[in-house]
DNA sequence: TATTGTTATACTCTATAACTATA
DNA sequence: TATAGTTATAGAGTATAACAATA
């Protein structure tokens, strides 16, 4: 078990360096692609979703705006909300970034022989599910 | 690949939740496992071998020594150096924490059927052996 | 009164530049 | 002159508490 943590560890470092366009944070990166994906959310449903503050949201959404990957804009029946939603830049930031985890996973994978490449294509989707799962 | 990525992702979100005890950042608790595993070490080796400034190191250093958990001692031959030491209260922490994740990673494995297990124990070292590797 | 969002404040973690002390 | 380490300063990212505006 001691070693599979280990590995699992490597792993983590390893992935953390590989999508460095942007120099997007993991909250940051983990909300742009959310955006991209679910379209317009409220700033709170950003925060839960994420496990942060609302504090702390806003203020990533402030620094994310200055940087123009999303723009803020009015709730149409809620005036106390904000709506964010993804830029152009943003998009396309999420689909160098998407590529280049790609290249780093696929540069890892074919380094390993060819059972060892069965095993990862079983094992990771399988952990992914018993993380999310019930 | 898609899959893979975001497969990649989920365990790697699941591991930075799973080890909590004393709330040590990243490197804070790479560093702590290394001065457990290697004995005492300079600063700046310390700085190299978790890839971040010199300074960085320092400021992480001194916070670590206010939280008890290293101690600064001087360099025996080079009046410069400063040698970093692990103390009992690090040592605990470690082993916590690596307790912590253990369990974390063994009810993930658990849910896993026989076949998945199997690959798992062959994936994650195999990965671990390829991001380090030659 | 409850919810949404912002502002104020503080701490961690990181960096670069400038400095001190020793080799 | 080069290396080891610290200090000064700044910015990202996080939190809690206090606040304003709206429901």
């Amino acid at each position: 078990m001691g070693e599979l943590i280990a590995a699992v560890e490597e792993l983590v470092r390893y992935v953390r360096r590989s999508a460095t366009t942007g120099e997007l944070s993991t909250t940051a990166s983990a909300v742009l692609n959310r955006l991209g994906r679910e379209g317009p959310r409220r700033l709170t449903e950003l925060a839960r979703a994420e496990h942060v503050s609302q504090p702390s949201m806003t203020q990533l959404i402030t620094r994310m705006e200055r940087d123009l990957l999303v723009t803020r804009g009015s709730h149409r029946t809620d005036g106390r909300g904000v709506l964010v939603e993804i830029t152009d830049t943003g998009r396309t930031m999420v689909r160098q970034r998407h590529t280049e985890r790609a290249l780093a996973l696929g540069r890892l994978i074919e380094k390993l022989s060819e059972p060892e490449q069965r095993a990862v294509l079983i094992a990771l989707p399988a952990l992914a599910r018993v993380i999310h799962g019930p």
